[in-house]
DNA sequence: CGGGCAATTGAAATACATCAAGGCGTGTGG
DNA sequence: CCACACGCCTTGATGTATTTCAATTGCCCG
């Protein structure tokens, strides 16, 4: 029935063998990147050539990792003197009770930071995990720092990720404690698509979709039963189609409306 | 039945009558200040009287407000170019649907800034709400950012508050998705009561208590009737007692296990 | 080929919402 | 000062969204 090309998955997946694989900054990495001109990696190239900084034709002091699909990127509480950002996969990003209840935060696209906490402090309190195989590049913090002391521009976009987050996440607790379950799911498809847009990860109406209907349940505060039956209700309402591991659009407009978009 | 003393309401209600009162700051303003050790306007003291900044013996360019109970303090979409850190009083931060549904997403004591995000925009997205009486100072944006970018400590108080709201937002998202109603309620009076606590507003196991059970139905993402029939189980099993507009806790140790607390 | 995770589906349980009525306290206007 | 309205809280009855439990299937991976 899959008839949808699963390119994520065609990843060469014997290089996942070899976890936290560790390359040095090539400008190579970033052409793989989908948000190369919305992220922070912009931005901070600029100011790495046209300054003093160290290398040219390089993103300052950054190295590359990869991390295989299902692998835990930062436990809760692991320090870290580094920032990562995505640059290819699908990440998430939550936090969880002792008892294994969890609720999913973030999912984590190319470009995003992985959590802009890293900006200000070593701890992050989240848990972050591929969902795909996953590349990300690490800026030391106090690289960052030093460069968003001197020069505004940084420091605009750094203020500007950090209120985006705040946005956010008070979106999400409004999801949670106000909106219903139909609602909730309906929005987390269109809140992916319109961000997979702005990378150009879009074909037509249709997006990959890696996510198990845990990562669904978990984000949207559910059940993965409940999450089956109403994604069995978009489905035979026409709403949406899902199959092998893509997602398209079909009913942009009916969804909007069982999202009770904007 | 209310024989405790309802102190939030002792403030003459005659100076309430006169919306918005502006007073050029004073230091006399902050001794009532139940967090003045706490609060970012400590450092900002420090900063003005060492540094070659204007006024000795007052805070940098600092205005003080007042808002009589019940009144919008700011609107979500409203512009401001001031940070407002909470004086006296009790308020809520919350964001709303068109519908009506709205979900709290903090309650403000004294010495809370009212939103982060007011450090580095003009714009909160939340609607800020007094439940008290409040009175609140204003901090110019642009003060504040040229104190941060000279001053370290002043970066990291900043930075340590920014991280705390943060965290508390996340905790919240947590609360809403996966956490029971009684779960949540505890937790909210658990997490007031240590809050009052740092600032010295406990008189030992009570506490002033002027939310409506509106205040925890939106916090909680609850309704009220819901709220209603909980607290009265809370009480009924003697975890606390709520009479007049004041709150005991009773049973710490129970109630911490109804919270599922850390 | 077997084992385990993922998804689907139905039946039963339950947590919470909605509806509705009554009481109580508080401010208000006659 | 009383009557009254109104907001707030309580309580019970009923409704419903979502969970829990359980059985079945398909699928990927070893």
């Amino acid at each position: 029935m899959a008839n949808v090309a699963q390119s994520h998955l065609a990843v060469d997946q014997a290089s996942a063998r070899k976890a936290d694989v560790e390359s040095t900054c090539s400008e190579t990495n970033c052409a793989v990147c989908a948000a190369w001109n919305l992220s922070l990696c912009t931005i901070l190239k600029n100011c790495a050539s046209e300054g003093d900084r160290a290398v040219v034709g390089a993103l300052p002091m950054s190295t590359v990792h990869m991390v295989p699909a299902r692998r835990t990127i930062f436990h809760p509480k692991e320090w870290s003197e580094f920032v990562p950002v995505i640059c290819s996969g699908w990440s998430v990003s939550s936090i969880a009770l002792p008892d294994g209840r969890r609720q999913i935060l973030s999912f984590l696209l190319p470009g995003d930071v992985v959590s802009t906490a890293f900006l200000f402090g070593p701890l992050s309190g989240r848990h972050v995990e591929a969902v795909t195989e996953v590349t990300y590049r690490k800026f030391k913090r106090s690289d960052l720092r030093a460069l968003l002391f001197e020069n505004p521009e940084v420091f605009d976009r750094i203020s500007k990720t950090w209120l985006d987050e705040r946005v956010q996440t008070d979106q999400l607790a409004l999801d949670l404690g106000r909106r219903t379950a139909s609602e909730r799911i309906a929005r987390q498809i269109l809140n992916l698509a319109e961000r997979l847009a702005k990378r150009g990860m879009m074909r037509g109406q249709t997006m990959d979709f890696p996510l198990r209907q845990r990562h669904i349940a978990d984000a949207t505060g559910l059940t993965p039963v409940h999450v089956s039956k109403v994604l069995g209700e978009f489905q035979r309402a026409r709403l949406v189609e899902i199959s092998g591991r893509s997602l398209t659009i079909i009913n942009e407009a009916e969804l909007r409306i069982a999202a009770d978009w904007r």
